[in-house]
DNA sequence: CAGGTATATACTTTTAAAGGAATATGTAAT
DNA sequence: ATTACATATTCCTTTAAAAGTATATACCTG
């Protein structure tokens, strides 16, 4: 991990539709339409902001069926490692992220595109 | 701090000449003219990044004679030493980082600017 | 193969920000 | 008052990225 690289996961988490995004996946794999319902985003911003973040080796993708399914990235990286447990200490102080994860977890969880 | 601020964190985090700008800051408080020297980047480049550090609370400066010494914000701000400390444990890794503070170290600190 | 669903991509417009050149401001010294 | 020096600001051009609309792709079902 390099300056360069440094800047290019800060560029990553600089965008608030991003970081819900990541804070969502610290909790589980998600598909893109529980992430869109959740965020209550249109499916392109979520599907770009995806590709974004997997471009850049923050996340990984797997396609079950009709779904894709995204995960934070399982290839070592101290950088985003500590800078999620840092968003996860935010998370309890902003009304956005515990939201997201309070509807993440009253989520029905027996669709066919949730990983089991 | 919610998620905007933080947000807005990051935006000052993911450029390369703020990050050794904050790097060489975590040191201690500089000048323009030093950080100019040693980032070996224009005046302009430098005053403008500083500005933007400034403007978003992660740095505050002072006027001294003809110098402005700038400081890492004393306010504190718990995302902003997070990440300073993040930043301290790449440091170690890349080049231009360790670089950075190396010619830090070997300038001159008897020159008019340098705060005692 | 046709139709439906989930997701991705292409195209366009708009906005933020980076960087350079020139100029302005503030301070000190003479 | 003039000059010199350090720093900031303005103006301009270029680039990255955000967001929307429309369309394409991939997979499943019948």
């Amino acid at each position: 991990m390099n300056s360069e690289e440094l800047c290019q996961v800060y560029r990553c988490l600089c965008d608030k539709t991003r970081l819900r995004i990541l804070n969502l996946l610290s909790d589980g794999a998600l598909c893109v339409c529980h992430l869109q319902e959740i965020l209550n985003e249109t499916q392109v911003k979520i599907s770009k902001h995806l590709a974004y973040l997997k471009a850049h080796g923050l996340v990984e993708s797997e396609r079950r069926a009709n779904w894709m399914i995204y995960q934070i990235s399982n290839k070592t990286n101290p950088i985003l490692e500590k800078n999620l447990k840092c968003l996860q200490d935010i998370v309890s102080e902003d009304p956005t992220f515990k939201n997201d994860i309070k509807r993440l977890h009253a989520m029905d969880t027996s669709a066919a595109c949730c990983p089991s």
